[in-house]
Order: structure tokens, then sequence, then C-alpha cells
DNA sequence: GTCTATAATTAGATAGAC
DNA sequence: GTCTATCTAATTATAGAC
């Protein structure tokens, strides 16, 4: 792995664990293995660097998502997928912590794929529950666009949650939560 | 307003818009109005401000939450009225963001408020809809504390939401489509 | 209680040698 | 491409005068 690959991963990891303004060049550098001119060299400062890892953590979050969701099944099955996937909960999460930190938010450039990549996960649940549907797998008054924020917020927030309380326990609660009130919608 | 409690309620701001490791003393004092000496004679320093802040900031949320929850009606009503009491939307919650915070997260002392604030939270919402349950509001298979980290998660989840979208909307589309699912569990 | 002076450390970067 | 030296400003305090 070249040093500009490694440069990103470990700015990648360092943004998911502390966040932008928590995540100074010197500790990226000593992760990484790598010196100060060599991170200057590649990128032309923090953030530079920042941008191009926050881009790659919101294209690993769409391909995991996406993985779950694109499952053969009814709409409720890949929901539940998409619920019950593998996560590292107590890191939280790689895209929706950035949007708890005010130096990402003041910035066009740096909010941009946060938006982009949140705003691509609602709209592809909204897809599934809308395709459930068509199909006639919900009940007359089921809400896509509305039950697809909910779950994405349930995810988003059972972070916060497990976080908090530095126990799992709450984001399964919290899904599991969701899920069985998504069943009651099921015909 | 004294001195020492300009610099807590100071606090209590720029923790709520720019976390505790975006937070400097200086940008304390300067809000606070108040001298270096000042502060440092009043606190032994950023985490003994910090954490005075952090407690106000819970105090603050419980009784806010509480106003809606106590209101009289069904459990649903309760709930709803949580769900649409008025909010900052786009500042985010003001101890939720705290869970993002790594220096938060390592601290025993200032992660305690902060965990105690939304164990509570859960824990009143559980105990509103569990009396909802006792009253035969809700079908059978209701599940009081599951919803309420759903609840909880959802709301938690669509201040990150839209933050990251700039917009109100995420949150309200969240909450609105929780409110649905629970109306569909109510008899 | 508040003010000013001082200071050690880190943040974030530039310049130029190799 | 990488390394070391250098630099300005900010961070987080402490000390002592008033």
């Amino acid at each position: 792995m070249d040093t500009a690959e490694r440069l990103i991963r470990s700015t990648q990891e360092l943004l998911w664990e502390r966040g932008y303004v928590g995540t100074s060049p010197k500790a990226i550098q000593q992760h990484a293995k790598a010196g100060q001119g060599s991170m200057y060299h590649h990128f032309t400062g923090k953030p530079d660097l920042a941008l191009a890892a926050i881009k790659r953590n919101g294209e690993e979050l769409r391909a995991e998502a996406e993985t779950a969701l694109s499952r053969p099944g009814t709409a409720v099955e890949k929901i539940s997928a998409y619920l019950h996937r593998e996560r590292e909960i107590l890191r939280g999460c790689r895209i929706g912590g950035l949007a708890q930190d005010a130096d990402v938010l003041a910035s066009d450039e740096l909010r941009a794929p946060v938006t982009e990549t949140l705003d691509w996960l609602r709209r592809r649940l909204t897809a599934v529950l809308a395709e459930g549907v068509a199909r006639g797998e919900f009940t007359a008054d089921f809400d896509p666009a509305a039950t697809a924020a909910t779950i994405a917020a349930v995810v988003q927030g059972g972070y916060v949650l497990a976080r908090a309380a530095r126990s799992e326990e709450p984001f399964t609660q919290a899904v599991e939560g969701a899920e069985k009130l998504l069943l009651s919608k099921q015909l």
C-alpha cells in the first residue's frame, strides 16, 4: 500500500473515531507512519486529506448498506437485513458522526459527501419500501418516505444512545422496536 | 447574573454548538465576557467548567421532555407531544451531540451526565408506554421498552439527518413516520 | 474576584536539503 | 517523494499584582 493510500485510510479511521476537529495532522502522520513532508506532498493540507477520507467513508457506507438492501426477498426482509447487518456499534456511524462536527458542517466541501451519503441512504430505503407497496406488501396507509426517514434515524440515533451508554443494548432495542412496528404494517 | 453563572451558560451554548473538543477556554471567556483569571478563579479548568455545563444541559433537557410527557391524555398523546415539542432542530441535541465527542466519552466524569440523561429519557418513555399498556391502549404484542428506545433513537437520529441535510425536513419525516407506526399499534 | 504577564505544548503549515 | 528545520498562532494553563 503506498503512502497516499495509507494516509487516506488512517484519516478515515481517525475521523470515524475522533471527528474532524479532534484529528490533528500529526496524529494522522503517526497512524500512517508517514512524515510531515510526505503528507504535504500528497495533499495540500488537513481539509484536502479529510475530504478524500470522508468521500471514501461514504462510499464504504453505501457499499455495505447496498449489500443488505439488494438481497432477495420482501421489502421487510431487506429492511431487516439492513437493520441487523454487522456493525461496530460502539464506534458509531462513520458518516453520521461527522454531521455533529462544527468544522465539517461549516465547510461546503467537507459537508457535501456527508449530505449526499445520508440522502442516498434515505432515497434507497424509500425505493425499497415503495417497491414493497407496489407489490402489495403493506397496508393502504403506509408512507414509504416517512418510514424510510424513520429507519435511517433509528440507526443513527441508536448509535448515539449506544455510545452514550457504552453498551450495544440501546441500539439493539431501538432497532428491534422499529422492526416490530414495521412488521405490523405488513399484510 | 454573576460571572460563574455567565461562564456556565456560555459553556452550555458552546458545547451545544461545537462540542467539547471544539470549545476553547478563550472562546468561553469571550462569550461570557469574563477574563482568564476570572474563569480560573471559579473553575479549576476546562473539564471542571464543562462538567457544570453538561449537567445543566442535562437538567434542561429533562425539564423540557417532562413538560411534554406529563401532559394529560393517552400514552400516544404524550409521546406525540414529546415528538412534536418545539425544538431547535438544526442545533441538534444538547446532550446527544456530546455522545459523539471522543474527549467526553473518554472521561468517566464528563460522560456520566450524558449517559444518565439519555438513560432517564428511555426509562421515562418506557414508563409512559407501559402505563398505556396497563390501561389497555395497545395491542397485545406491544413492547414498551423496545418502542421507547426506538422513539428516543428516532429523535437523536432525526437531529443527525437534519444537520447533515441542513434542513428540518428529515427530522420531521422521521418523527412523523414513527408517529404513524406507533398509532397503528393503538387500539 | 479580576487583571496581566508568562509559558509549555500542540496545531497546521512552509522551505529547502536530499 | 521524503526528511528536517523553522514558523505563527492557538490551546490550556500558572503566577502574582491589584
